[in-house]
Formats: C-alpha cells, sequence, structure tokens
DNA sequence: CCTAACTCGTACATTCCCATACGAGTAAAC
DNA sequence: GTTTACTCGTATGGGAATGTACGAGTTAGG
C-alpha cells in the first residue's frame, strides 16, 4: 500500500523533497483549496521540473496530499481511548478530531474536486471505520439511537465538523469554544431521542 | 429593489430571454456547479450574444439564477403555517424546506465559488430570519436548547439539510426517507438536551 | 410601417493553468 | 571518484473558459 514497496529504490534526497512538496502542499491547499501547482512550488521552495519528476499530475499531488493528513490524522487519533462508556469514548474522540478536521477542511474541499467520489471514501475509510464500530458499540449499549441509519449518522458528523470549520473560518465561531459546541450538538444527533418529538400529531 | 424599478423600460422580447436564461441557469447550474457560460446558452436555446446582452459576466448570471431560486422558494416557505408549538412548526418547515434545498445545492455551491460571503447572506437572509425567529421562539416557550448560540443551530440545519442534499444525489439516501430522517435529526439538534451528556465526568 | 431594440453566429482576443522540452549543474551512493 | 539519479530555470505547447467584435437578420411597438 504504502509508496516504499512499490517503487524499486529512491535517493534520499528526493525522499527529502517529496516530503516538502507534500507539506507545503498540505499547507497551502488547507488555505486555498484553488491553489496552482507554481503556488505549491513556490511555497516548497523547489524547482517545478522537480514537482512534476515526482507527482505526474496536479490530481496525484492532491491525493498525496490529502493522503498524508489523513495519515498524520490516523496516528493522533490511534492513541484515543474509545473503550467504557460510548457516549464519553464520542467526546474524546471529537474533541480529538475537530482541530484536524477544522485545519485540513480546505484540503479535502480541493480534492473533492478533482478526486472521483470513490476514492474519497477509500482515503476516509479508516476514520469513517472507526466511528462507525463505536456508533454501532453505542447502539448494541443503548445509549446511541437506533431510528436511524448508521451511515447517516457517521456523514451527518462529518458535515457538522466541516461545518464548524467554516463558521470558525469565517470568524462567527472562537475556536475556544468549537469543542464544547461540536460535542453538545453530535451528541444530541446520535443521542437516543426522548419524546416522539413536540406534541407530535396532537 | 426588483430590477424593473431600476431599468427604464424594457421589451417583451427581453424580458422572455431574460425569464429563459434564468431558467435555463438554474437547471443546468443545479445539475452541474461547474458548467460553462456556453452549456447555460445552449439550454436556454438562446444565443451567446443575447446572454451577455443581459448580464454582464458570468458572475452576474450566477446570482440571477440564485436569487430566482431562492425567491422561488420564499413563495413556497411563505404558505408554511408557523404558529403554535415551535416543534410542530419546525417539522413543518423542514418537510417543505428540505426538497427545496437538495434541489439548489449544487446552484448554492456554484455561487459559493463565485459571489463573496456577505453576499451569499444578503440573499439567504430571509430563510435564515425565518428559522432565526423560529428558534428564539421556541427558546420562550422552552422546548429549544439555549445552551447554544442561534447562530450556530441556524447553520448547522443549513449544513444538514446541504448534507442530505448530498447523500441523495450519491443514492445513499432515498428520497422517501429524507424528510423523516432530516426532521429527527434537526429535532435531534435543538431539542433541550436531557442529561449533562453521558456519564460525563465519572 | 418604420425605427429602435433585440437576437444570433461565428470567430477571435485574452487569460489561466496544466504539463512538457531541453540542457546544464549538483549531490548522492557504491 | 565516477556514475547516475536528482534538481532547476525558463520557455513553450495546448486546452479550456470568459468576454468581445462585427454585421446581418428579426421582432416589438408607437
Amino acid at each position: 500500500m504504502s509508496a516504499d514497496t512499490a517503487r524499486p529504490r529512491r535517493r534520499a534526497d528526493a525522499e527529502r523533497s517529496i516530503a516538502r512538496i507534500v507539506t507545503a502542499a498540505r499547507a497551502t491547499l488547507s488555505t486555498d483549496p484553488h491553489a496552482t501547482v507554481d503556488d505549491i512550488v513556490k511555497a516548497a521552495g523547489v524547482g517545478r521540473m522537480t514537482l512534476y519528476g515526482h507527482f505526474r499530475t496536479r490530481q496525484e499531488l492532491v491525493e498525496a496530499a490529502l493522503a498524508d493528513a489523513l495519515r498524520a490524522g490516523e496516528e493522533t487519533l490511534a492513541h484515543v481511548d474509545l473503550t467504557g462508556d460510548a457516549r464519553d469514548a464520542l467526546t474524546r474522540l471529537l474533541e480529538s478530531s475537530w482541530s484536524l478536521v477544522a485545519e485540513s477542511a480546505a484540503l479535502v474541499e480541493a480534492a473533492q474536486g478533482v478526486l472521483p467520489a470513490g476514492r474519497m471514501r477509500e482515503l476516509h475509510a479508516a476514520p469513517a471505520e472507526r466511528l462507525n464500530e463505536l456508533i454501532e458499540r453505542g447502539r448494541r449499549q443503548g445509549v446511541f439511537r437506533t431510528d436511524l441509519p448508521v451511515f447517516w449518522l457517521i456523514n451527518t458528523v462529518h458535515y457538522v465538523l466541516h461545518g464548524a470549520a467554516e463558521e470558525i473560518r469565517a470568524g462567527r465561531l472562537d475556536s475556544a469554544d468549537a469543542g464544547r459546541v461540536i460535542v453538545a450538538t453530535v451528541q444530541a444527533i446520535v443521542a437516543v431521542p426522548v419524546g416522539t418529538g413536540g406534541t407530535a400529531s396532537a
């Protein structure tokens, strides 16, 4: 799966260039999803031909940047304790996740415009699966709702997280409040509903 | 405010062309947010110069298309009964809103990439204000939560609606289920939370 | 009917951005 | 220390999309 196995060999020099390019791509695309290849080249402080020597197309570069961001996120999220009450576990997961999502929201947007939907799903498989298992467990524990499909809950959490990123970027939501607001919102979404909602057919 | 007052006069011919163009722009951009001017011209069955005779730039055209979609939406939503229990009113509003949002989701996306954020807010002022008043009323009734800022609740509803549109477009969510799922989700978001959430600091 | 507004087709200028060609320098790796 | 992979600058091709030029035809409207 990793790029190491496929390539026969690579000089340490090249390795460093690739790292610089991917890092610059992540940073640049996370600021401006419409960033051009030249922008990334300049940010990386590297020659244009060097970039195209390692990434044949812009699409490949965007994919590499997104994959790198997700891999970094995985390293952080792998340390989150997901045992015990599923609600508490979800809170911990969200508190570790939201800032990651906020940082890479623009990058994800850039990737969505370039990569096919199926590839995007593949790349997000790991975090999606983690949340999936947590929600299923919470359902078995009886603390999460079962009247809505799991995929909907998972994706809605994503939409809320990306929405929060947008709110922060627009200056409407303070980063200090974001964690609390996000946790409260998502917990409400997945919790078992109390009544049937309102006076219903009163 | 309306375009009639500004223009000194316009031939009935032109009026019809503009209507055809705006309608075609709405339909085309709602299918593909990246639709080109030529695509819209072809869909409208009108000459390219005719379009540029009425809309000086593509941005103007997108704005007109979005404004038209929102105006049509307003006509529908104005008839929704928002009296009585705020929860029931919200359900009625959502059931009338979600399909409108789903239809124009791509159009909104197209506009977001072209129009400044402030202009987008202005155009969405009417539906946002309607939801704002409803939420504030529900708070006074004690049926909606007060621990989260109103703007957050409003915008989160938008994000959920757009997310639902995306799920439908991707074929994961059935249109027949959409209403129920959306209502259940949004009601959960705005409802007064029961416990403090989970075992908390147990 | 006759004037002015409107329409249309096609070609074109402009602008952006992706991707490539080329040749010369530089640093890694055995 | 020599080979080979890698790097770099610049110039250039190629495609796509926006907006304009021009001239002729057509329709509304008084």
